[in-house]
DNA sequence: TTATAGATTGTCATTATTGATAATCTATAA
DNA sequence: TTATAGATTATCAATAATGACAATCTATAA
């Protein structure tokens, strides 16, 4: 009887919208004014559909949550058959990838407030777990005979550089600095010879 | 005959006062009533000595500027005639350096706002070039044979996991993290022979 | 002691942000 | 066509934050 529901919808738009404004505005700039403005809606959409700041701010550490894992996970599987981790290493320091939709800077905008809300630290160990983890396996099929604690802490390395180049990307930096990125995750790749 | 100026002592207190609310409670979160009472001084302080929020923005650049050349001249000083990679190493990777009296914890809050303010954003690239500057001169001691390029990478890559970790000191991470970065850092050096 | 410049505090208007709820509009099924 | 559930918009009170300026206090030198 009723019109459809655009709740799902709707959620994830005024959820992209906060991502994007957080990235822009941080934390505490990102005001129910401008993601409504972001979004294209009018600010009580918001409060409908998601509820008051609180709520807001559980339904983006959900997504965000639910987003990360979805794009490591299509990354992983996005990998050729043959030297996996070079195509990994390319894709990881491709400034193209380091946009405002990447999860890993939004990671760096959450680091910030964790301290606010404790809950989001954990969410966090967990998704560099993740990532690490990831890596941590391309290493072990391509160096089998390298120890846990050698590929964990080359897995741990790569994802450290890439977390902070990512972190740096709506700041105009030199160019050379993501080549040196990548070239130093090539270096601790090569320490596993 | 006026009563002696307090300016100076006033002024630094409210600024460290000012990067530890930033620290805690994020750039749009350090509100100046907050700052006031991290200080231990009433709102109206801070506007007779630093003006309004543009002024304090400024001038907290301004003291993050001069505080993070500062600390990176110390850390080289520091440094021990012997072994001084490693010494260096040692202490960018202490957990315990990592505080929030840390220079590299305000970078990283400054990174999140410097797409509305535009100046942080090459004050940002100096302070990193300045932190790779003394790592490669370092490198450059002990790596004679080394090529510039080779230096520079490595150098970059120690900034990076330095960044990288010390951004999430106000996250209680696993033990190992840090002990990973370090090892990391050495595996970098390591690939200079 | 006293005048003075600066320190410190107090107050108020303005604006920004949010919470909450009412009011209106509209796509669907009966 | 029409009732209905949900979409969308409008509005207002309460609070937070800032800017600006007035008022008061106090350490110094003359």
């Amino acid at each position: 009887m009723p019109r459809p529901s655009l709740k799902e919808v709707r959620s994830e738009q005024i959820l992209v919208a906060y991502a994007k404004c957080i990235y822009q505005f941080g934390f505490e700039g990102a005001t129910q004014e401008k993601i409504a403005k972001e979004a294209g809606f009018k600010r009580s959409i918001i409060r409908h559909y998601l509820g008051n700041r609180e709520d807001m701010i559980g339904a983006l550490i959900d997504y965000a949550d639910k987003k990360f894992d979805e794009e490591v996970g299509e990354l992983m599987q996005s990998l050729p058959d043959q030297k996996r981790i070079d195509a990994l290493i390319d894709i990881l320091f491709d400034p193209r990838y380091a946009s405002d939709e990447n999860s890993a800077v939004m990671l760096q905008a959450l680091v910030l407030v964790s301290g606010k809300y404790p809950e989001i630290g954990s969410k966090i160990v967990n998704w560099s777990n993740t990532l690490i983890g990831s890596v941590q396996s391309e290493l072990r099929q391509t160096y089998p005979e390298a120890s846990e604690d050698q590929i964990f802490q080359v897995a741990f390395g790569i994802v450290a550089l890439c977390f902070n180049i990512d972190s740096f990307s709506q700041i105009s930096i030199p160019q050379e600095w993501w080549s040196a990125s990548k070239d130093a995750a090539y270096r601790l790749v090569s320490t596993l010879n």
